[in-house]
DNA sequence: GGCTAAGCGAGACGGTACGTCTTGTCTTTAG
DNA sequence: CTAAAGACAAGACGTACCGTCTCGCTTAGCC
């Protein structure tokens, strides 16, 4: 009888690696849209047994595969912290501003969103895993400010987040105008101000 | 020999509506990602023919579907005015709201943005057709209140919008936590606090 | 109410010529099994419905066609007599077989023989129509014969028209050997040779 | 990707042998111009890719399930050789009318005939399988009259054979008149007669 | 010589089947 | 005894035609 739970112990390193990097390979070559497991399978030289018996789902493998290229070196996160807070919040969302804008990365993290919708699970994982240390560690900086009063003291941390990231990603996600560095300061012109100790 | 380009005229109504209602009850029982044309077709009682005569996806189809449903009486759009600017942008952002939890319309509007983020011909029809006009009417409340000296009068409305629009949206997307009247009074408050007048 | 059963005294000849042409066309391009009510329509330059009110089956239309170009005189059929029975036959026999030769008619006939078999009343129809003329025609000139003392006088017409076309059409069906002018002349001296007075 | 090259080795014979059944079901069930490899594939409870691999066409797989249920025991053809030469060719022939007139096999021979006028590649294989052992050892029950001396002696078997086949072939397909034993018996009296020593 | 009923061209419609593609499972084969 | 290779059942894809059904537009033939 097969067993119905791998054994995670046995499982072959280089199929899992090789399964990975055909992931990024094929999603940049053909899209999401029309990412197929046998492609996969076929471009990593590996039955498609082999993909079927340690993710649940295509969702699953890309994920996995972004998540995968995305921790390079330990996963922490930290944002700059010079003193000069609207200077550091600049850096940071010219940062992200940039890789948004990036055609490279554009098409995976948008292939990302669209399954994260549709597979609320997912979306927690990711959530958790990807998205959460970024906010959190913008939070942590926002609630330095505050101890350094340069905000207002009864600062919410979790909104306050969303007021800079929200407008820079609803430009991102509707294209409803060119997303670039003199709107990402603007937004932190504006999100500083609205922030600002009474 | 078909004809390449379908005659409009002799366009059958009863099909065309049959054809986005099916679609809207069909989303509505198994989500985008399980729909096929061939469920819509036969739920509206059509030949799948008559679908791939008109749209050239699936897409399209579902796109079609909710900008029907969506435009009831005559497509414009405007926000309240009472001359209390906080008040009215409280009232519409609690609508926006309240749409976004409504669990009826979220499963629609998650697949419709999925797809936006795969079909990007498809995101620039739908943006300009549904969600320019809604961001246009808030840009204009924003320029009466401008004329009305309550805020800044560098005011840049589409930098504007996004600073409302953007929060609520990221947070609903990424569910990164509750998104309720409480959160959207507070994003009220606080952009409102970033565009004050100096 | 539309007529459920149209008026012959209006009927278009230049219609029905016309989709009797691009029938024959259409059959001689692509062959029987490819052959559409839509290619003929199209190519006749007539509509669908011209051809289904006149005609109740693919094999009808074809059917008349063929009917159409063979019948081009009178109808009348009969076999030459010169009083030498044996020559008389060959030169039938040699025209048989160099019609079922002939590549351009051989893809016709073999299309009506397959229609056929799978519509009973068709055959009936064109056994009456097409082929009783030849096969009555064959048994008067032995019919003749016998009076002359040519052949043994208990002769059944009927069973001896088969001898003679049943091994040549049998040749040509199955291909069972090559089909030519020799096999002809042995077929007639067999025959003959089995018809011959006691 | 799929194998372009399927691996003989590798088939089911369970999905071979219920294809072939359900293919002789639906054939009797609603003849040869009804079937479908849709209707083939969900009666033999089979995938339709799983026919699309192994045949080319419908008429293949016609073809395949008529010959697996022709080549019962071995494949080996002789007729009987009593010495009485007549008396076994009535036989045989009389066995080959009684096939032809009975309902049941009538419908699928005719099938299969018109299949074949339509694909001169599948004939010429029929023509080899199942036709060829069959006039073989007809042509070889004459060669061993001619030995004995009860035929002429510059007999060509290949003439001979159809002599005697054709004519109850052309009556079966053409349907000009009754085909039954009395036709058979005075088919191979003529024949015969055709064919005696000089 | 207009009137009107039919045939006509065109082609959209509800359908069926096509042959292909992909999914996720199960089986065979080679290392 | 694992994992590649790939056959399998299932079913959606998008296309081609089927036969029916309106459409306007000739086009007879009767008034």
């Amino acid at each position: 009888m097969p067993s119905p739970t791998p054994d995670p112990a046995r499982r072959s390193d280089r199929a899992r690696s090789s399964i990975l990097s055909a992931t990024r390979e094929r999603l940049a070559e053909v899209g999401y849209a029309k990412l197929t497991i046998e492609g996969i399978a076929s471009r990593a030289g590996v039955g498609k047994q082999t993909i079927y018996r340690w993710w649940p789902s295509k969702g699953a493998v890309v994920f996995d595969a972004i998540l995968d290229a995305s921790l390079g070196p330990d996963g922490s996160t930290t944002l700059p912290d010079t003193g000069e807070l609207e200077a550091d919040l600049r850096t940071v969302m010219r940062g992200i501003v940039g890789e948004l804008a990036d055609p490279a990365t554009d098409r995976m993290q948008r292939a990302v969103l669209a399954e994260l919708q549709l597979d609320p699970p997912l979306a927690t994982e990711l959530l958790e895993r990807l998205l959460r240390p970024q906010t959190d560690a913008f939070a942590d900086r926002l609630c330095r400010a505050r101890d350094a009063g340069q905000v207002r003291d009864d600062l919410d941390p979790s909104v306050a987040v969303e007021l800079f990231l929200g407008p820079v990603f609803h430009r991102w996600l509707l294209r409803t105008a060119p997303l670039d560095e003199a709107f990402a300061d603007r937004v932190v012109e504006h999100a500083l101000a609205g922030l600002a100790p009474r």
